[in-house]
DNA sequence: ATGTCAATATACTATTGA
């Protein structure tokens, strides 16, 4: 008895609806985590067709999240704790039936570029808002698994060259410090945890350059699963299919398997 | 500095965010 979970960052989902119904056909997983929605509108009449339940919180023009799932879901909340004036919606924490209960949480974490601007504190910000709530769940008996695209570029391994991405709000310390400080208080990276030395295992790669064909991406779309969870990782998996597609999502979905 | 894509307003083009 396992559970697929995937992530995935459309880039749009207006423009992507063919993509993720494909994707959701080719690899059936129980829960399907999406990030950068940009629209109010959400298909959710689309998604149930395929038999997938669905909660999404929507903004205009930008960010917004959601998550599918063929097992009964339950939303808890589409606010980070910690701050009034944040209206960007980049965040769903639910409860699913698995059948024992399972906190799934997909987040769409600030870019932050360029540095030295509002827009990267406002990064570093959202980091201590989300490990503040990250200490909470430790202990909770509810175990936990946070998806979605992460905005980080854990270590060096994890982008094609890293003097290309010295400038970037991605790679900078204060940004990996705070990814760090959540491994250090036990939390998971599902990924590298199974693969602690491959490199070249990208989730991103620009539009531009024709990255994606010479392979010069980044791994920033992450699970991090919490302490009690961690044992029952099984596989994980990038699956570059979606994004050698014509007018891809400039993402690629990764999924976890857990027993 | 460059490059590409999607959404939107400024609307057969420019701006913004990524």
């Amino acid at each position: 008895m396992s559970i697929v979970i995937a992530t995935w960052n459309v880039n749009s989902i207006r423009a992507r609806m063919a993509h993720a119904l494909a994707f959701l056909e080719a690899r059936q997983p129980d829960v399907l985590l999406l990030q950068e929605l940009k629209g109010l509108e959400f298909p959710a009449l689309e998604f149930e067709a395929l038999g997938y339940h669905s909660v999404a919180i929507g903004q205009k023009s930008y960010n917004g999240v959601a998550i599918l799932s063929k097992l009964p879901i339950e939303m808890v909340t589409n606010k980070l704790a910690g701050s009034d004036e944040d209206t960007h919606a980049r965040y769903i924490e639910t409860i699913i039936d698995t059948p024992t209960k399972l906190r799934v949480v997909c987040i769409y974490l600030p870019n932050g570029n360029p540095v030295g601007t509002d827009k990267f504190l406002y990064k570093l910000q959202w980091m201590e808002r989300l490990i503040v709530q990250m200490a909470a769940w430790k202990n909770d008996p509810i175990p936990t698994i946070i998806g979605g695209d992460f905005n980080v570029i854990p270590e060096d391994i994890d982008c094609d060259k890293p003097a290309n991405w010295l400038r970037d709000a991605l790679f900078q310390p204060e940004t990996r410090d705070r990814y760090r400080a959540m491994l250090a208080m036990g939390w998971t990276d599902a990924f590298r945890a199974l693969y602690p030395d491959t490199r070249d295992a990208f989730t991103f790669w620009d539009y531009f350059r024709q990255a994606f064909e010479r392979n010069r991406g980044i791994r920033i779309d992450h699970f991090l699963l919490s302490p009690a969870l961690a044992p029952r990782l099984q596989a994980c998996e990038i699956d570059k299919t979606p994004r050698a597609q014509e007018k891809p999502s400039d993402h690629t979905p990764v999924l976890v398997t857990l027993n």
